[in-house]
RNA sequence: GCGCCUGUGGCCCAAUGGAUAGGGCGUCAGCCUCCGAAGCUGGAUGUGCAGGUUCAAUUCCUGCCAGGCGCACCA
């Protein structure tokens, strides 16, 4: 945030460098847990409480009193609460600089310049069938994370590794070459651990009619146009869509082979090629040449993680279902013996979907719900929004029947419900311009506490970035919805004279401006009408 | 057996090791001559169990109990 919090995180970082000669990286301030509390709260004394094993009062009113010469015109009052809080209640005229930072510089008053490179790898169902509804949670959460990076500055390439190689494409293809039997009149049978769903007739049945040359890449390109599809009505896209096959074509799983080789790390065992994982901290060694000759799927992923790093990205984010944990530190072992730092990787678990719902949707026997059913249900703003009510890392229960109900009960409409009152305001009073030399008039409790609000979207920015949890995007939006709410109620904006009238409208218009940020960093569409 | 995730009021979820454990649903009591009551205000109900580390534990560690998911020369 370019207004007072980033401010004054500089004034207290100098403060506590030259006062304890400790450096603190973390955000130094948060908001606080109530608002009586103040508007920002700090607990860096008592970080350095228990880091130099002193006093944290005694810390925090030294630093009070420093924070107190550098800051006066911006500061109502500066706090100390145990055990060792240093709690800043801002003045009205820097909130209102603030506030006019907002209307001038729109979303950009929020972000940042971090420009780190990314890759983003999500998704990556395999191309051998539509996508489920816990793909769904995988792919909106990804575009989500990938969104709230670039928002900070980052480079950041969204990437779908497609399984183009291997046994399971092999088996799907196989089973549509039995449907086509079938539909033939010929005599068939699906082969063993084959795939069994109805749509596996679908693509038979347009090879039939279209007659391809080359029946698999046929096939691998319908499904991963159906897999597209789906993907457009959720408003996610990808920069690059990585093949396994091209890894194999152009030699780089033997390249990775042979480094490892070097080094070392390869053994043959019982006619199959291992990697000695175990040397990095994983718990087996790992066959990455299987017996029949045939590379697994982790040699591979050894070489792909490889090119990856070697595109010269400073972060590789990978997200995972949760049937993949074990996964991890296989990966992590293989890059830390390419001589590369394993932190590099960070994988995100997306944790498993349950639908909750009193109806049954459209349920076809033997097969999973589909994504596709589940966005026709709901639609897509809801679709996304319910994916991302949970912690990565919780099991989500996707309650059908609330995204669908109308009503208050549904924190989605909740928040629609703030933007179209504010839009309907605006239309009321015929506001079409907003000049900020009027936001002096506004002073009372009411709008300073929206105000204060606005500000504290800084923290739900900051959270959401480095922890890569999209519902503290959610959290914010809830109670920034609910704060609008409250103002609405108590506070009158047209008729109430040219000058708070028109300051009012003001303060609306930085809020619009922040609820539209927030909801299109989620890739929800803001209601005007309802 | 080993590993991962989860256990918070009647129900669903919050809380980088810190402040009086927050919010929603439901419930009870109020609020529309006024920009949309799809809203607002105010009550009532609490961390699975047993230890440990710490000035401070819902959070970290150990054990147990309960639920979900993994443990391939599949991808």
């Amino acid at each position: 945030m370019k207004g007072f919090s980033q401010k004054i995180s500089k004034i207290l970082g100098d403060i506590v460098k030259k006062e304890y000669e400790v450096v603190i990286d973390e955000p130094l301030w948060e908001a606080p847990q109530r608002q009586d509390f103040g508007d920002l709260s700090s607990m860096v004394s008592l970080k350095l409480a228990s880091k130099l094993k002193k006093d944290p009062l005694e810390i925090a009113s030294n630093l009070k009193n420093h924070l107190e010469s550098k800051i006066k015109e911006d500061v109502e009052k500066i706090e100390i609460l145990k055990p060792g809080f240093i709690n800043i209640f801002i003045a009205k005229n820097a909130l209102l600089d603030s506030l006019n930072g907002i209307l001038k510089d729109k979303d950009n008053f929020f972000k940042r310049n971090l420009k780190r490179k990314v890759i983003l790898e999500f998704l990556s169902a395999n191309p051998t069938g539509p996508l489920s509804i816990a793909h769904g949670r995988q792919a909106v959460v990804g575009d989500v994370i990938g969104n709230i990076l670039e928002f900070f500055g980052d480079d950041v390439e969204r990437e779908y590794y497609v399984n183009d190689a291997g046994k399971q494409l092999d088996l799907f293809i196989e089973s549509v070459k039995e449907r086509i039997k079938e539909i033939n009149g010929e005599k068939f049978a699906i082969p063993e651990g084959g795939y069994q769903g109805e749509y596996v007739k679908e693509v038979a049945k347009v090879c039939v009619s279209e007659k391809p040359k080359d029946m698999r890449a046929f096939s691998l390109a319908y499904e991963l146009s159906l897999i597209k599809k789906d993907l457009e009505v959720l408003g996610i896209h990808f920069d690059n869509w990585a093949s396994q096959q091209k890894l194999i074509d152009d030699k780089k799983i033997e390249k990775v082979i042979d480094i490892l080789k070097a080094k070392g790390l390869i053994f043959e065992q019982e006619d199959a090629i291992w990697f000695s994982a175990t040397k990095f901290g994983d718990d087996k060694d790992r066959v990455i040449k299987k017996s029949d000759g045939e590379l697994t799927y982790f040699a591979s992923d050894i070489a792909y993680h490889e090119d990856k790093i070697n595109r010269k990205a400073d972060l590789l984010i990978n997200l995972w279902g949760p049937d993949h944990h074990g996964y991890i530190e296989r990966v992590k072992s293989a890059i830390n013996a390419l001589g590369h730092d394993k932190n590099i990787l960070k994988v995100i678990i997306i944790q498993l979907v349950a639908l909750k719902t009193k109806e049954k949707m459209s349920k076809r026997k033997g097969t999973a719900v589909l994504l596709s059913d589940l966005i026709s249900e709901v639609g897509k703003d809801a679709t996304r929004f319910y994916y991302l009510v949970r912690k990565n890392s919780s099991h989500l229960e996707f309650d059908v029947d609330l995204a669908e109900d109308m009503s208050f009960n549904n924190p989605l409409y909740y928040v629609q419900y703030a933007s179209s009152r504010i839009e309907s305001i605006f239309q009321k009073a015929g506001a079409k311009n907003f000049d900020s030399q009027y936001t002096k008039n506004l002073e009372s409790k009411d709008d300073l506490a929206l105000i204060r609000m606005l500000l504290q979207f800084s923290y739900a920015l900051e959270k959401a970035y480095y922890s890569l949890e999209p519902v503290f995007i959610i959290e914010y939006l809830k109670t920034l919805a609910a704060s609008f709410h409250k103002f609405y109620e108590t506070s009158r904006v047209v008729g109430e004279g040219e000058g708070l009238e028109k300051a009012r409208l003001n303060l609306l218009e930085a809020t619009r401006i922040v609820l539209y940020c927030a909801l299109n960093l989620l890739g929800i569409t803001p209601a005007k009408k309802m």
